[in-house]
RNA sequence: GGGCCCGUAGCUCAGUUGGAUAGAGCAACGGAUUUCUAAUCCGUAGGUCGGAGGUUCGAUUCCUCUCGGGCCCGCCA
């Protein structure tokens, strides 16, 4: 919003300075007070580009702006050391921006930057051979995360669950359960886990329709709802894996070996060929793999986006080179590799064995601490990090715990538009006050924070990060609560404006999490 | 042996795609409550950004090497 402005008056500047050549130039945050609010590296970067010197150009660019107006908006324009400009922004501005923040209530952050653009985002896709674990939730909330992202975003988002409802591991499972139910031992390869024993059905169909069923209720826990479960039998059924194959075959991209049908991946990149269709005629995992992408691209998305966890960070580049060699846009295939969450109770990790069956459950978990920290300690952290998550440390209900630091916020903000309007102050403006007044260091801060929600919008969507998310709502609410310290609200109309803008913004950063905004606790 | 990811304060993590004196929270220490929710706030202390080179005006960020940890390398899915 603010930066915005910057850059309009940056590129009227540049093009008065007769300088027509594109540069790439960044308008960011300033680092600290003294520098200003935001500031830009345009005379540095620009400088190479057009063999001049950075402080001179600064100066240049910094002139330009003066004569274009821009201290309407700007209150001081300094240039330093190395060349960056910084930009001391108005009051005035900052403070007309607020009530739009109110005028737009649920829409405020949300873009159009993703112009309606069609994307499948697929995630979880679990096997249906037991229950979630907590790797997988780690998945569905992020997976859920972007996708509330991505539609803030402008995109028109659809999710799926793949569901491996046929092959090799359903007939392992039918054994194991059969097998649980004579009390004899768990076949060789098979399942073992204490779920085996109250797996119900009496089909293999059941059987993975009852887990499934398990699994879409431990997804529900946590709030995440697929629009499409998408069955791995159907690719089969509408002769897809064969369709896949011989798309291979005909750009020839196969080989036969032992018997069998092998995708030349080697050539590729891969470090060995995949086998596609087996000496047998059964056709693999990775066969299907490429038929439902196959599927997928011909449903015309403009992007496919998977979330896989790290245990198939070896398969990426073989379905990349898959989807190529079938003449499929493989660059509008994006893949989200995830790695893996530890579970802690204090300083003890918690060991987990798949042979034994030894799991904590994703459902213990949100049973244990809810979903709404459960949902905050997912999100918090780069999906491409490993996470430890205590289990301790997100059960307390205090201040260790940043869930309850941004509801508290929440709830105080609540608590404060209540009594006004109690006293009849009126809880919100409508974005129709005068707020000339705000001019303290703690409401300027709280109002640039507020400003700069669309963009950590915009960004987080971008780069698919959750946890921009997360930090931006943990800034956000140690601004609020430092203002609240040092500023009585109540009997101040221009204050309880920005209080309404305050948990207008907060809500919507719990609302892209799946979080609840309290308004009391 | 090969591939991918990670390594930042005692702990858990950010770091805006290469910018200015590397930031939060917790833990530690010291303060704040007749005032709108103290589930809060203020202050102090805490760092050779795993290590070594390189690229350039400038590197936590990019490249090479190296050390440590995680995951993977099936005609399983």
């Amino acid at each position: 919003m603010l930066q915005s402005t910057i850059e309009s008056l940056l590129e009227k500047a540049l093009s008065a300075a007769g300088i027509q050549i594109q540069l790439d130039y960044k308008i960011t945050p300033s680092p600290r007070k003294e520098f200003g609010d935001f500031a830009t590296n345009l005379a540095i970067a620009g400088a190479k580009k057009l063999s001049r010197n950075p402080m001179e150009l600064a100066a240049e660019i910094a002139e330009k702006l003066k004569m274009g107006g821009a201290e309407e908006v700007i209150s001081k324009i300094e240039i330093v050391k190395p060349g960056f400009i910084n930009f001391f922004i108005k009051d005035e501005l900052t403070q007309k921006s607020i009530p739009e923040i109110i005028r737009q209530d649920q829409r405020w952050g949300h873009g159009s930057s993703g112009k309606g653009q069609r994307i499948l985002l697929e995630y979880v896709s679990a096997n249906p051979t037991g229950p979630l674990h907590v790797g997988h939730g780690r998945w569905a909330v992020i997976g859920d995360v972007i996708a509330r992202l991505l539609k803030a975003a402008g995109f028109k988002v659809e999710t799926e669950f793949y569901v491996n409802n046929i092959g090799n591991q359903v007939e392992k499972l039918w054994e194991s359960v059969q097998a649980a139910r004579a009390r004899k031992p768990t076949p060789a390869n098979g399942y073992g886990g204490a779920y085996i024993k109250e797996v119900k059905g009496d089909s293999k169909e059941d059987i993975i329709e009852y887990i499934l069923s398990e699994q879409k209720a431990t997804l529900a826990k946590l709030g995440v709802l697929f629009d499409r479960f998408f069955n791995e039998s159907e690719l089969h059924a509408k002769g897809e894996v064969k369709e896949a194959v011989s798309r291979l075959e005909k750009n020839h991209k196969t080989i036969i070996e032992a018997g069998a049908i092998w995708f030349k991946s080697q050539e590729m990149g891969d470090d060995k060929n995949r086998v596609l269709v087996r000496a047998d005629g059964n056709s693999t995992y990775f066969a299907a793999d490429l038929a439902y992408h196959l599927d997928k691209f011909s449903r015309g998305y403009e992007r496919l986006i998977n979330i896989w966890g790290t245990d198939h960070h070896g398969y990426v580049k073989r379905l990349k080179a898959a989807v190529e060699a079938m003449g499929l846009p493989a660059d509008r295939l994006e893949i989200i590799i995830g790695q893996l969450v530890t579970l802690y109770r204090g300083n003890e990790p918690i060991r987990m064995s798949k042979r034994t069956g030894e799991m904590v459950s994703l459902a213990e978990v949100i049973d244990e601490i809810g979903s709404d920290a459960t949902r905050f300690f997912f999100s918090a952290t780069d999906v491409n990090s490993h996470l430890d998550f205590d289990l301790e440390l997100a059960k307390k209900k205090s201040m260790d715990n940043p869930v309850y630091y941004l509801q508290y916020g929440h709830a105080r903000i609540c608590s404060i538009l209540r009594k006004a309007e109690s006293e009849g102050q009126g809880s919100s403006t409508k974005g129709q006050e005068d707020l000339s007044s705000l001019t303290e260091p703690a409401e300027r801060e709280l109002m640039m924070r507020l400003l700069a929600w669309p963009r950590s919008v915009e960004e987080a969507a971008v780069l698919r990060h959750p946890h921009r998310i997360t930090e931006y709502g943990k800034e956000l609410a140690i601004v609020f609560h430092h203002f609240y310290e040092k500023c009585r609200v109540l009997g101040n109309p221009a204050r309880l404006t920005l209080v309404d803008a305050s948990r207008i913004t907060l809500r919507n950063v719990l609302e892209l999490l799946g979080i609840t905004a309290p308004e009391s606790m």
